[in-house]
DNA sequence: TTTCGGATTTCTGTATACATTTCAGGCTGT
DNA sequence: ACAGCCTGAAATGTATACAGAAATCCGAAA
């Protein structure tokens, strides 16, 4: 089996490691990040990690100050509620481009079959059913993007999802004994089906709509979460980066 | 007077003018670049030269492929029309929310400057004023993400602003002798104080469809460019890199 | 005790060396 | 003539050295 040239090379490594290491909490937000004390940690030199760092500041997990350092970003509530918003509008644009351009028969059948087996999930509870509900929700959101057919479109998707807390996965986690989270998943789903049934009927501006709408639980979760009332905050990834 | 820190090093330089060289034309679109000449005709090494490709890269100006090699991207009408319908769609965002927050006294008096400027240069023709035109445009556009109050939509617009002729002054430049063209400004100057206008009222829904409707002249400008209905398509930064 | 200034330490920016890997061109055999 | 292989050239990935800048620390003076 080849390697896969993501993980072949030291920078992927690097960025790899970094991003998780940002998004579990190693640094407080707004920490300094020492090339060479973090090269060290990772047993490799400062320059592929210098390529890391380059690229997880494209990506506003860290940035430079003026003097050349640099720093974990941290981000307010805000924050976090604009990127969902913008992550609905561009997956609402996504949805609304897939229902006019059409979608092939067999990507139709693809998403259909996700669904049916997040149906299957709904009833049940266990840690291994939430795992495949994770994996099966991502894959309905990537399915999205792809299926406007619109390469730039599911470049800036993919972009924005890796911002903390605004990918459609970010509050799944640790959340599977919450009785209100569970509820919200009923929702979520209803939405999947509604989206999905937009887009093959060429419903434009209800698929687009509906898109948008979908994203807007994800901010009540944040909500929910940020009021307390969702266990495991330390498991959500890139939470500790939020401030104030 | 201090020197600006993004052209203080040669990280930066070589970001600019390696970006400038793309979009200008410098290369084939899906042409390699190589890192030792490229850093040869720069007058820099490899090091600085390989971080502003990794941005570059980030920004979609090229790739690496599977063997580590740069290739300067290449696109298609279809890629450059989806990018424009997603500035459009995120400067809809960005307008929309500057209604519903509402937007300081003194933006908007700021905002109805520029506007009132562009009102003068409407009659005019001389290529001073066309170069004015191509600012106040520029600016009023940086206005609608700025008024929106979102640190994460501003930076997406930029973003998306920076793919090539994705851009609200893409296509200004050596246009100022097209009749054709000139006319289209005058549309678009009607959009720019209805969208300005709705912002002030709080019109939310109104401020967003102008928004989007107005990205949609930047298309049909690009299908006049290319069916040959325009002149000066060399001057056109990133038309290079538009194949097939 | 606090503040200022200098010395020291650490860090960043850049160049460069070197090991692998990849590519290109030519050579050989059919 | 053409496919396949082999060899040399060139490019990439990584480590490291070093100069200059920044930050920190410590001591002295108010």
């Amino acid at each position: 089996m080849k390697k896969d040239s993501r993980s072949a090379n030291l920078s992927m490594k690097a960025l790899a490691e970094t991003r998780s290491l940002i998004l579990g909490g190693a640094f407080e937000p707004g920490a300094r990040v020492s090339e060479p004390l973090l090269a060290q940690r990772l047993n490799i030199s400062r320059t592929p990690l210098r390529e890391a760092l380059t690229t997880l500041a494209q990506e506003g997990l860290v940035e430079r100050q003026a003097s050349g350092r640099w720093q974990v970003c941290s981000y307010t509530i805000q924050d976090i509620t604009d990127a969902i918003e913008v992550r609905g509008t561009l997956e609402g644009l996504a949805a609304r481009t897939a229902a006019e351009r059409g979608v092939s028969q067999s990507m139709l059948a693809a998403c259909r079959q996700t669904l049916t087996r997040l149906d299957a999930l709904m009833g049940l509870s266990g840690p291994d059913d939430f795992q495949l509900y994770v994996q099966l929700n991502a894959d309905f959101h990537s399915w999205i993007a792809e299926a406007s057919a619109s390469q730039i479109l599911l470049r800036e998707v993919d972009r924005v999802c890796r911002m903390p807390l605004a990918s459609p996965s970010s509050f799944l986690a640790g959340q599977e004994d919450s009785a209100t989270f569970r509820k919200s998943l009923l929702i979520a789903h209803h939405h999947h089906w509604a989206i999905f049934e937009a887009v093959e009927a060429r419903e434009a501006s209800r698929a687009e709509a509906l898109a948008r709408e979908h994203a807007r639980l994800a901010r009540q979760n944040l909500n929910l979460l940020m009021a307390g009332d969702l266990p495991a905050r330390a498991n959500v990834p890139g939470l500790s980066l939020v401030k104030s």
